[in-house]
DNA sequence: ACATGAATATTGGAT
DNA sequence: ATCCAATTTTCATGT
């Protein structure tokens, strides 16, 4: 798995190093060393000289990380180019895109450590709680929201963008549902009061809006009673009903 | 800079090292791994067994990276506590958090090469190109959005959020505008007409809206027409000008 | 290629 | 602690 390593290498050890492995295109690289980093494209930045680790990955990604948080101080999500060499006696890569047009350059001043890695294409990956789960879910088990609602769309197209859930009620009224998976803000109520004007407009039966999410900060609330809109909790996480067949995350093998 | 290694550490091994090197909470430890990694909190998600690279900083964010992408697989951006320990015969981690709460365990199936690497905290960085920077210096230049525009506020709060900027016209009409250091979209139009309206509610005086961006999408330009808002071209990076003292990032030293 | 919208968004700032 | 808005958002998806 771990291809070669470097300790403490030279300027042009390093850049000879990087040049062969990241032209081999099947692994993944990482610097460990003092670094001054500049990026230009859709913003300008530079970070002055500072311990950092530096990872280009497969693909070309590169992500430089700082001593703290998990968003790297610099990066670049795919690379067109990758260029290696030594300036003024310092190891340089510069990395380039064209759409859009940036650049990120990293001068490793004193290289601690460089390493290749082989990591295979790695296997299976479930994610659960996702908002699309939770809007199949409840368009499946529209009770969760209001007995007796029956699900007419999913993903309406409007003018104004797509209505999650557009449903009716008992009464016969035409309901917009607006879900979301975390807690709802005041975005995600004009969101709903957008596609329940741009619904009435179109004709004149009586139409509610419903923001289902697990909960909703204050003034969004605030905002819903203004605009005569309502509000129903809902979890992201169902408990997984016995009806269906969907494995748990939690279950025993 | 670099602390101590361990090449293919057997299960108690790299336990006992990631309880030390985790415990001192001044340095970065990573792991090339075959690893399982369950997550469950505000999602649920499980990666079958694959090769990682796992990453914890001394804030203690967790991040598991794959082969590709800048974004990794699974992470944690800063927890309360880390546990580690030997189940099964294998070095498992487990990153917990409270708020929210919110859990990752990595199962190190077959540790290639443990790390830890001491990253001082690093010195400036200055980004340039960002909104608040735009801001400033329309606020400063507002004849760059339009002749005689005169501004009255910056992140004029509203019942609906921060109008950008505050102004007047010659014709002594009031002007919202809305900033966005990229190409604007259909979003932006909405949050743009949202301020219109809050600020046409509360008098009687013609209000304009004007959307400040480099670009915009089709859509969006449409929506703006539909809506009577207005788009001027307004670039993120300005060529600093003369009577600014600011210094350039590719000024020679 | 372009536009849209979700995300375990993360992060920083204001209240 | 809560809430809001920017982000070099990234990324997947649909057109």
């Amino acid at each position: 798995m771990i291809l070669a390593q470097r300790a403490q290498p030279a300027p042009d050890e390093l850049a000879a190093f990087l040049d062969e492995y990241l032209r081999r295109g099947d692994c993944l690289v990482q610097v460990v060393s003092e670094c001054e980093v500049l990026y230009s494209g859709r913003a300008a930045s530079v970070a002055e000289a500072g311990d950092y680790l530096v990872i280009v990955k497969q693909d070309g990604s590169v992500q430089v990380h700082g001593h703290r948080s998990v968003k790297p101080v610099n990066w670049q999500p795919h690379t067109d180019d990758l260029f290696v060499g030594v300036e003024d006696g310092v190891a340089v890569m510069r990395a380039e895109r064209f759409n859009p047009e940036e650049m990120v350059r990293v001068a490793f001043l004193a290289p601690a450590m460089v390493q290749a890695f082989e990591l295979r294409e790695s296997g299976g990956f479930a994610l659960m709680g996702s908002e699309a789960e939770m809007q199949r879910a409840l368009a499946r088990h529209p009770e969760l929201i209001e007995p007796g609602l029956e699900v007419l769309h999913r993903e309406l197209p409007t003018d104004v963008g797509g209505i999650d859930l557009f449903a009716r009620d008992t009464d016969g009224a035409l309901v917009v549902v607006e879900l979301k998976r975390s807690k709802a803000n005041q975005e995600a109520v004009h969101q709903l009061g957008r596609y329940v004007e741009s619904v009435r407009r179109l004709g004149s039966e009586r139409v509610r809006g419903i923001l289902a999410a697990p909960a909703v900060t204050a003034p969004a609330l605030n905002q819903l009673g203004t605009l005569g809109l309502e509000f129903r909790e809902v979890s992201a996480l169902p408990l997984d009903d016995a009806g269906d067949a969907q494995p748990s995350l939690f279950a025993p093998a």
